[in-house]
RNA sequence: GGAGAGGUGGCAGAGUGGUCGAAUGCACCGGUCUUGAAAACCGGCGUACCGAGAGGUACCGGGGGUUCGAAUCCCUCCCUCUCCGCCA
């Protein structure tokens, strides 16, 4: 949600800065909020008034009752009554003018940072670096489902048998490969200052709420309907709900967190579209990076996150891009992504591996996760996160970039975790 | 799955209808003392919203009810803990 406030004091801004989306009914949309926070305050103002003065004849109700003054006593408690019901119908109109409120603020998607271009869809996003080379492949060399098959890493049909589509089973070296990846990704976080977590890999509907993935995305993911818990899309649900309701003190800023966990998303409506091999699962494994940290450094923090990434890609020799998202293609909840793509030499296309965002205030607002300042009073933190790195397209690239007649070449800084240095 | 106990401020823990936004202790912040620190003593210390301010309103797990008045009584939902059973 975008905070009241923030539209209160820097409409014009919000505005500006919406417009990133090409979307024009947002405009309307904040001074719709806008009306309607005046006609709440304008209630409020009222009601409370209604109830000081009702609390006030309570308290000397009792002082009559206990001097014995009872005929006192009940005239005041006549006075309440017709108070009582008339401030009973504007605490009515009060809870519908909240409700309404924060229905319109869930429809605002965060407020792009200026730098985003305007933009309706992926073909807007701009390209802001690119390194590695794209390596010429000999005669031939094959995409990685056949790479896969061939060397005996991940068997599709079996993971079909076992459970359905999009749940591949991973084999032998196949299966060592994963585990490299996850422990070479982890050392990586924890070197840079991230402290690691294990977390549920399920969750309530809270903290589905809390991280945006409820209402809106139901459907993404799966649902235990016997205990109403759901399977983890990503581990920034639960890491990032760590700090649901969280008063953080100054200088614990900035929270550094990394996690690894299997993620599990149902992929609803998106069949069709680049979902051969390793392209698009169901189930697939991540290491999450989240800061929570002070308005004031989070898009210092940003570009960090974005150098974490990009270090763990050149030590896996892999050519990769940058794009900052056009405001249409931005996610609801996020002021700024980067996206990284690597270049995956046989299926000759760039595939998605790695998004870091800022969310600014827009998560913290509904996880309530604020920061105590040197003023002492509380202030909602800006939370950031980062794939560091999702590992199937990873693998796909690692598969197909590295290939030689001989085998697959593992990059020297993954040889330790791995133990062997090709796949043959 | 069965039985029981309980949810109060950062934590611990009182409070069973008005004097309770809530005792007390710990933690924390400021001060006195001290070369410095500790101890001791004094003072402060929940969150959110409305208001220029004075101040007001709400919140004792969530929702509803009784009452002039609810942390306290009633209903309902949720959660946690303990014991037994089952299991890694």
């Amino acid at each position: 949600m975008l905070e009241l406030n923030y539209l209160r004091e820097k409409r014009d801004e919000a505005v500006e800065r919406l417009k990133r989306r090409v979307n024009d009914t947002y405009e309307a949309l904040v001074d719709e909020v806008l009306a309607v926070d005046v006609k709440k305050r304008k209630i409020q103002h009222e009601v409370e008034g209604l109830l000081a003065e009702m609390n006030a004849h309570s308290k000397e109700i009792g002082a009559l009752m206990k001097k014995g003054m009872k005929d006192a006593a009940e005239e005041a408690k006549a006075k309440v009554a017709e108070i009582k019901s008339r401030s009973q119908e504007l605490k009515q109109d009060l809870a519908k003018a909240e409700e309404e409120l924060k229905q319109l603020l869930y429809q605002i998607p965060n407020a792009p940072n200026l730098d985003v271009k305007e933009g309706k869809s992926e073909t807007d996003n701009e390209e802001v670096e690119r390194s590695g080379e794209i390596p010429q492949l000999h005669d031939g060399a094959q995409p990685h489902w056949d790479l896969a098959a061939k060397y005996n890493l991940i068997d599709f049909e079996l993971g079909v048998k076992i459970t359905g589509a999009g749940f591949p089973l991973y084999l032998g070296k196949g299966a060592q490969l994963q585990r490299a990846l996850i422990n070479f990704f982890l050392d990586e976080a924890i070197a840079a200052g991230y402290a690691e977590v294990i977390p549920p890999l399920v969750v309530n509907e809270a903290s589905g709420y809390g991280t945006g993935q409820l209402p809106d995305k139901e459907g993404q993911m799966y649902h235990i309907t016997e205990d109403d818990l759901y399977l983890i899309p990503t581990a920034e649900v639960p890491i990032t709900n760590m700090f649901r309701d969280v008063i953080l003190s100054q200088d614990q800023l900035p929270v550094k967190v990394t996690g690894f966990t299997p993620c599990f998303r149902r992929e609803a409506g998106s069949y069709g579209k680049d979902v051969r091999g390793l392209n698009r699962l169901h189930q697939f494994d991540k290491v999450e990076i989240v800061q929570i940290v002070h308005p004031n450094e989070s898009y210092t923090r940003l570009g960090d996150m974005v150098n974490h990434v990009k270090g763990i890609l050149e030590k896996l020799e892999l050519p990769y891009r940058i794009l900052r998202l056009c405001g249409g293609d931005l996610g609801f909840a996020a002021a700024i992504t980067y996206d990284f793509e690597v270049y995956s030499a046989a299926q000759n296309k760039w595939l998605e591996v790695s998004s870091v965002s800022n969310f600014e205030t827009y998560q913290s607002t509904r996880l309530m996760c604020r920061y105590r300042g040197d003023d002492k009073k509380t202030h909602l933190a800006h939370t950031l996160n980062g794939s560091a790195l999702a590992l199937p397209r990873i693998v796909a690239a690692l598969l197909e970039n590295h290939q030689e007649p001989e085998g697959i070449r593992i990059p020297k800084a993954l040889q330790r975790f791995t133990g062997f240095e090709m796949i043959n």
